[in-house]
RNA sequence: GCUCCCAUCGUCUAGUGGCCUAGGACACCGCCCUCUCAAGGCGGGAACACGAGUUCGAACCUCGUUGGGAGCGCCA
């Protein structure tokens, strides 16, 4: 049989983080055994579900390049087919109809608990065989055994097992007439033939009552896989307040898409001591059963270093979309100035986001906004900067207009005036940008393009002398 | 309260009874390189939560303690 698995967000917000891990765990997986990974959007929640959130789903999803193989398949398409599958229940008994109120439930929660017992329904319709009758609190139950335990294998947990004690009847079918989750994941993950069942820790508790129910339907049961919860630094659930969980958000923080599932992909898993791993590596070397049982935090340093890695060894023009995605956002017109290509070249040594990138760009895509008193006084109000800025001005008028030869020119002054390159560097740099830090001299007036750096010679000459 | 889960440097992890005086990576510190800032190179500090067992021998096996987490919905 095809290995299946899916990826089946609620869409009551934005794909977080967490979910972004357990689609990519759900992706490889597929992948490295040549199976299938479908999407399903689980919005049965009509309360909370919104099509802004589905849309936003969809959008990280493609942005990380985690591409289905089917779907996505809307739940709230499906309602048909949950009645039927809760009918067939019904007729064989393996499922009621009950009528207590929401404040009889709770009601009867209070008392339990109050008892130091576990909150749970007390079963009252169970074996009374009510007819359907209209009522607004009618709801159908799921009849969960009462006597055994349920045993399965997780594929990252390892055995679990679970008394039936334990557990109660659940609604299958809620009063507003839409199934609930835990019935609803089990049609789908049946009709959808998923083999894999891969998603997060927080669910481990509903896999036993799930199983009761493939086990109701006379359906073969999948694998499971519950993977650990990603954590904040602090080491506390991640919280919308306090972090960004949302992907797009890291998106915009400048962050590569590969670099993310890199960072992802390694946090709970690891193959040795690798750090790096392509997206090839990646399918070829991950595997579910190797998948840490404990929660970890997400360390945005390590995500940063990485991004920065990619930044540096990716071919620039691949790199140059995103980047001139990021521009465009800031308001930077990147076709009135140096090839973006270029400026990551000169730039990726010393950011390690985009964002970053951009905001040292600016330098190169209009004019010199303010200047550092600091850096004039100190590198360009002195006879030697004025001898190096006319040596300049006179030799790039001239020369080819490329990195290279502009760094001849540079050793060039050097030579002719018996400066030390400092003498030369400085004076240029803050001549080219209005402050003292840039990246190598030679590419900073690069991309600057010859016009506007003689020009900017002109004016520095002049702030020398005043 | 009840059920279940987890536990190696600050962080992500390697490690599956002897190869461990515990390895790698991020971060941090120092040195080198250097036209600034970086990047890079070299080096350094830094961990098996605790306590009992089992064993000739435990980071690895067992039990307990402590600490963390999840769930107990007509949310997913």
């Amino acid at each position: 049989m095809t290995v299946r698995t899916r990826f089946a967000p609620s869409p009551t917000g934005f794909l977080h983080i967490g979910g972004a891990r357990t689609a990519l765990y759900c992706w490889l997986e597929a992948r490295r055994r040549g199976g299938q990974f479908a999407l399903r959007i689980e919005d049965t929640d009509r309360e909370r579900s919104t099509e802004a959130a589905v849309k936003a789903i969809l959008d990280a999803m493609h942005w990380l390049g985690l591409a289905a193989d089917e779907g996505p398949v809307y739940q709230t398409q499906r309602l048909e087919r949950y009645k039927q599958v809760a009918d067939e229940l019904l007729k064989a008994g393996k499922a009621y109809y009950a009528y207590e109120s929401k404040d009889e439930i709770e009601a009867m929660r209070e008392a339990a608990l109050a008892k130091g017992e576990k909150p749970r329904y007390n079963g009252y319709y169970r074996e009374r065989n009510e007819p359907c009758r209209d009522d607004p609190n009618r709801v159908i139950r799921f009849k969960n055994p009462q006597e055994g335990s349920v045993v399965f294998e997780d594929k990252v947990k390892g055995r679990v097992e679970w008394a039936n004690a334990e557990l109660d009847d659940l609604v299958i079918f809620r009063s507003d007439g839409w199934p609930t989750y835990n019935f609803a994941v089990v049609v789908d993950d049946i009709d959808m033939g998923i083999t894999e069942v891969i998603r997060g820790d927080d669910h481990v508790n509903n896999t036993p009552r799930q199983i009761n129910i493939y086990h109701a339907l006379g359906a073969k049961v999948p694998e499971f896989a519950h993977l650990p919860m990603i954590l904040d630094q602090e080491g506390k659930k991640l919280s919308k307040r306090t972090n960004s969980v949302s992907v797009m958000e890291y998106r915009e923080a400048g962050f590569l898409p590969h670099a993310l599932l890199n960072y992802l992909v390694r946090l709970g898993w690891s193959h040795g001591d690798q750090e790096i791993f392509s997206r090839e590596e990646m399918i070829r070397l991950f595997d579910i059963a190797d998948v840490n049982k404990a929660a970890s935090r997400f360390d945005t340093e390590k995500l940063a270093w990485l991004n920065q890695h990619y930044l540096k060894t990716d071919d620039p023009q691949s790199l140059a979309p995103e980047f001139e995605w990021h521009l465009t956002r800031a308001g930077i017109d990147y076709r009135q100035g140096p090839a973006p290509a270029d400026v990551i070249v000169a730039l990726r040594d010393r950011v390690q986001t985009f964002k970053e990138m951009v905001e040292k760009a600016r330098v190169w895509y209009a004019p010199i906004a303010e200047w550092d008193d600091k850096a004039v006084a100190k590198h360009l109000q002195n006879d030697g900067a004025v001898a190096v800025l006319n040596e300049a001005r006179a030799l790039l008028a001239e020369c080819a207009w490329q990195p290279e030869p502009i760094h001849q020119v540079i050793e060039q002054i050097a030579a002719k005036l018996e400066l030390g390159m400092g003498k030369i560097a400085q004076p240029l740099r803050v001549a080219m940008t209005g402050t003292q830090v840039s990246p190598s001299i030679d590419h900073t007036i690069y991309l600057v393009g010859r016009g506007e750096a003689l020009k900017r010679i002109d004016d520095a000459l002049v702030r020398a002398k005043g």
